[in-house]
RNA sequence: GGGUCUAUAGCCAAGUGGUAAGGCACGGGACUGCAACUCCCUGAUCGUUGGUUCAAAUCCGACUAGGCCCUCCA
């Protein structure tokens, strides 16, 4: 499989440490608030990718986390620890807090049809992995102790800027004004490893450590996650965009400092969902959920759908005459998907060469776009029977999780109904009394399905 | 200011050196009592500008516009 690096900021084609399988790493939610859909667009490409990667073949070990402590530190908005603020907008302790969103986070996974990873585990849970790595950087000289608090030193590391294109000269400190600097690091891009010292007071989550009371910083816990679950060599590490630096930049650099060698060898960073003034941002208060869409009256998949037809790479500028575009696609996709019939025979060979198209798509840097339009071009094929399209469709839709061949009839007491409405109306339609047939139609709207009149009789649509 | 990514029809987009996939919308037509659904038909020389090449949307340079990052964010 091709896949763009940032590392080598090549396509390039993937080799794995060991054949046939695949150590991914994805960035997993801060759970201090509910989820937007910018934020899920990054879980939908890790979806993606976990499926290709299992569809091609691979036995793929992915582990993820769920940040419920360190960073939640430092936003522009109050300066006020985003655990505890939330803690007391819902009169909550953090551990509840962290609880409720990770479920809701969950929901929303489900809702678009993420795949729950294998392995997800909370940063709180592995402090002692955290303990055994800073100590070892201690040891080793990479990191020191200044007010009560551990640093990385960035300059013990000379690959530092490897992964963000940068030099030590070319960054400015505290660009934006609401960052205040760290005065007790040596260099300015040094880290924090763990808190003693917070500027953050009345911390909720405080563990034991050799350096006393404190908390970890943001970036060990992927990195002790990783190690932890995964070992010392890692295929792929995921994340959006906006972690490249200082994020991954800085997991790389503890991460090889304390392992003595080189950790992970790709690195996939996922383009943003912008709204038309930029970036959609937690911070900023306002932002679109998953069940904000389902309010309006837009099926989730149809976002799925919409992150679909676009390479993961690139932005998406997101707004409802957007969604209402993707949603109409989606629904008329799954219409033609939906009207195939179970008959004819299976063509083997035409499944292989689609097969071939699709899995080359997927090969060819998750090129998702392209496999929709395998897909059209399978239901346009006049070659080939309902029942071939249909087998071909289901496979791809393991990757794609569309739900394109799930029909949405649960209820059969309305599907009676319905019909039984159905009857009425075509003794009117008989009878020509039109007016009273489109009553009876308006009747049927209203319970929420459409119907089509054909040769072979009237067919219910469900939405 | 520096780094990094992006720029293709009304919209979403594919394209990785050989003369622009696909979908949606719009318009036209078929079907229908009408409508919806479905089916058929219809559209762009690729931000601007230099260069490399027999040949460039595709490579290189400059410019323009925009996103993200420069210690909260996916």
């Amino acid at each position: 499989m091709k896949l763009y690096n940032t590392l080598t900021k090549k396509i390039e084609e993937f080799i794995p440490i060991k054949e046939g399988e695949v150590k991914l790493y994805t960035c997993g939610p801060t759970v201090y608030h509910y989820a937007h859909i910018g934020n899920l667009r990054t879980y939908i490409s890790e979806d993606i990718l976990e499926k290709s990667f299992k569809y091609l073949g691979y036995k793929v070990n992915r582990v993820m986390n769920i940040t419920d402590v360190g960073h939640l530190v430092g936003d522009g908005d109050s300066g006020e620890d985003k655990m505890l603020l939330a803690s007391k907008r819902e009169h909550k302790s953090s551990r509840e807090i962290a609880k409720y969103y990770t479920e809701c986070f969950k929901e929303d996974c489900k809702k678009l049809n993420i795949r729950w990873p294998d392995l997800v585990s909370n940063a709180t849970d592995n402090i002692d992995e955290y303990i055994k790595i800073i100590q070892k950087l201690l040891d080793d000289g990479y990191a020191y102790i200044n007010n009560g608090n551990v640093y990385f030193d960035t300059t013990k590391y000379d690959k530092y800027y490897e992964l963000s294109g940068r030099n030590s000269v070319d960054l400015m400190v505290a660009v934006r004004e609401d960052i205040k600097e760290d005065t007790s690091k040596k260099n300015p891009f040094d880290f924090g490893l763990w808190f003693t010292n917070s500027k953050f007071k009345n911390q909720e989550m405080q563990f034991d450590s050799p350096w006393g009371l404190g908390y970890p910083g943001w970036h060990i816990e992927c990195s002790g996650i990783s190690i932890k679950y995964l070992g010392e060599k890692l295929d792929i590490h995921c994340g959006a965009e906006d972690a490249i630096f200082p994020h991954h930049t800085n997991e790389i650099a503890q991460s090889e400092c304390y392992l003595g060698h080189k950790w992970c060898n790709y690195w996939i960073h996922f383009g943003f969902l912008n709204d038309k003034d930029g970036k959609m941002s937690k911070s900023k208060g306002e932002f679109l959920t998953i069940d904000l869409l389902k309010e309006r009256g837009y099926d989730p998949l149809s976002y799925r759908y919409l992150c679909i037809n676009s390479n993961y790479h690139n932005i998406l500028t997101f707004s409802f005459d957007i969604l209402d575009g993707a949603q109409m696609e989606y629904k008329k996709l799954k219409n033609k998907v939906l009207s195939l019939n179970d008959t004819g025979i299976l063509d083997e060979e035409k499944i292989k060469e689609y097969d071939k198209k699709f899995k080359s798509a997927l090969n060819n840097n998750l090129n998702t776009s392209m496999c929709l339009t395998i897909i059209y071009d399978i239901l346009k094929d006049n070659t080939i029977s309902d029942i071939t399209k249909k087998n071909l469709i289901s496979k791809f839709d393991q990757v794609l999780s569309l739900d394109l061949l799930k029909n949405n009839i649960i209820d059969k007491e309305l599907e009676k109904k319905i019909n039984n409405l159905i009857n009425i109306r075509n003794n009117y339609k008989l009878n020509k009394d039109y007016k009273k047939a489109d009553e009876i139609r308006d009747e049927i709207i209203k319970l929420g399905v459409n119907i089509k009149d054909t040769r072979e009789g009237t067919q219910i649509i469900w939405n």
